[in-house]
DNA sequence: AAGGTATTCGGGTACGTACACGTAATTTCT
DNA sequence: AGAAATTACGTGTACGTACCCGAATACCTT
């Protein structure tokens, strides 16, 4: 006698079992059903998907992983934390958990950083991704047309990919998980429009020296803008360009910039970068302006601490990541629909609620 | 020949059957070490918990699943969604959110609705859920002595517990998920302060007539009051309950008070029924304030764009939802630590970010 | 020392699926 | 018609773990 009695016959079975018993054939042809391999005559094959059907199977997730030894790979093309900005550090950190939590579904997640002053750097590494096996992509397309290259590479090779923090509209991605950048710069305008009185004036600084970038900024400021005038407010906005990023030409440019405006009440500066402008209005004794910036990153935050800075506009950077890798994750592995277009919720940052805040 | 050949012995087997391997044992041995079960003498309990400790062995969550065909059941016990206000509809959401996403792992969840307006519905409902087996619960503590009751019994029998929107201090639960009310009460007096000139007049109003409640009102109303306390603003601070919250009755009471009060800047209102004053000031014609309130409701969110409401504070009630049937999951099936208090961010909606906002 | 009882451990089967291989059935060709 | 090629389907083994059952050994009794 078997150490185990069977189940008695009056089992109630489920998945592939169940379908192969009503079906009359074994659960190899009904294997082969589901993962439309060849081998199964038009007729049979439809009455297993009529009786997939009938049941609505769901197959067993963690018996399908256990089975099908094989391992996914992920690949991440995201910039380096360079010393321009520690943005990048975030969305690291959320690849990362996501690559903890789904390991041990057979998923390897291989990260490569490019560097964002240097073009050929991201091609090399796309070049290098595209030799490795890889099974699915996360990509900052920050470099536009080097990126349009890669994924039409990836299109061919029917490896899917999805795009982080900046689009790349018109190409297959699987999705879009990122900012939506007008309406970000739109909600600034709200909040500035809380210290300026009629007939103020309101000063945008970019600060940046990556000109590929620049059309992210462009678009906050575009919004910045549209807010005044759909609200039909009388204002003065001056625009102003800082392309060398250090501290000290942007204090030299500030300074001057102060001077021919005294009568400015509010700052818009259109990425994390406003941790220079708070550093000079505190050294400079200024008068207190409202000023508005972007990034919940550690310099910034201290400056929003001692009231410096008023509002910071962030879009979870970390979440970003996690959820990108769990796309890729949801569609290869789940065979779940993704959402084409996620925008991050447009999340303001004070003093009071900093404390709280996830990234 | 058999069909299919063994692997070659050069492989590296990993699990229990390594450790079996090393500690010379069966993996049936290793097994009762893990779950430590009796019928090992400690001399081989011992050798196989340091090989286990040496090899950081991490069990395989799929094959566990698998094999142990067991069934988690977890008992939900929360407020039903009543015409008092819809804000219990978004926890729900997030809950069976998780559900799905963790059904196939094996768990069930059940749910169970109280009536926020009567004790005696949720007392019946804590014993039904101790009378079904249950291996967890998920809980809204309303009414505090009987949260107590309940949870005092959840802890002898052993069943994890945890808690959201609202916390029980110095019990013993697996965690707590929610808001942290005092500097939600906080934030929304900074923001109430951009539209309050020096020696203004703001009206904090309280819409409830659920008394076991105020506690979460008071909290935010001294958050409210620290904020101008911490920052010497001298302005008055008019404070008005009102139990009656039907819209005739709130519109009354409005009346009255902003006669009473026609200096008024701004408004708070400290909870979801910010609905009825934006509400009675776009009856009654009123001269424009700034007015703040609570919650991403639909009615709140038609109020936000057309502008009577300026900013809407709001705490992810779904993801608490979400949040805490995933806290349940990643104890008892993940055996991951989690975090004893996690406070939702305290979101600030506008007009301009609602679209983005996920709540 | 023989028998009994605890204690400790090995082995087998199952979970639901994937896939390699084998065989039976059918078609195609000569 | 019979052989060969093709197509259609069945079967066994494996994935890593849980858990049951029985075997083996150790420890007592008398």
């Amino acid at each position: 006698m078997p150490y185990k009695m069977k189940k008695d016959s009056a089992v109630e079975l489920n998945g592939v079992k169940e379908i192969a018993r009503r079906a009359n054939v074994s659960i190899g042809t009904v294997d082969r059903v589901i993962h439309n391999r060849s081998g199964v005559s038009e007729k049979t094959k439809k009455i297993i998907q009529d009786i997939i059907k009938e049941l609505d199977y769901q197959p067993n997730i963690m018996a399908r992983r256990l089975a099908s030894n094989k391992v996914l790979n992920f690949a991440v093309l995201i910039p380096a934390e360079s010393n321009e900005t520690e943005f990048w550090a975030a969305p690291l950190i959320g690849i990362e958990q996501a690559e903890s939590e789904i390991k041990q579904y057979g998923i390897k997640v291989e990260k490569y950083f490019f560097d964002l002053n240097d073009k050929k750097s991201f091609v090399n590494l796309t070049k290098k991704i595209l030799k490795s096996s890889i099974d699915g992509v996360l990509l900052a397309p920050s470099f536009i047309d080097e990126s349009l290259a890669f994924t039409k590479q990836c299109d061919q090779l029917q490896i899917p990919y999805v795009l982080i923090n900046s689009d790349l509209p018109k190409q297959d991605s699987l999705c879009y998980i990122g900012p939506e950048l007008f309406h970000s710069g739109y909600l600034s305008a709200h909040l500035a429009n809380y210290a300026i009185r009629e007939n103020g004036k309101v000063l945008i600084i970019n600060i940046s020296r990556e000109i590929d970038n620049h059309h992210h900024l462009l678009r906050k400021e575009e919004g910045f803008r549209a807010y005044f005038a759909d609200h039909a407010k009388e204002l003065t906005i001056i625009k102003e360009d800082i392309r060398q990023t250090d501290y000290s030409s942007v204090a030299a440019r500030l300074k001057d910039l102060l001077h021919d405006h005294p009568d400015a009440e509010a700052i818009f500066v259109t990425n994390s970068r406003v941790v220079s402008v708070a550093r000079y209005l505190q050294e400079s004794d200024q008068k207190k302006l409202l000023l508005i910036g972007y990034d919940y990153l550690k310099d910034n935050v201290a400056y929003l601490k001692n009231g410096l800075i008023d509002f910071l506009i962030c879009q979870k950077p970390q979440e970003q990541g996690y959820r990108g890798i769990m796309a890729l994750y949801q569609d290869m592995v789940l065979k779940v629909e993704v959402e084409k277009n996620y925008f991050m919720p447009i999340d303001i940052i004070t003093k009071e609620n900093y404390k709280f805040y996830r990234n």
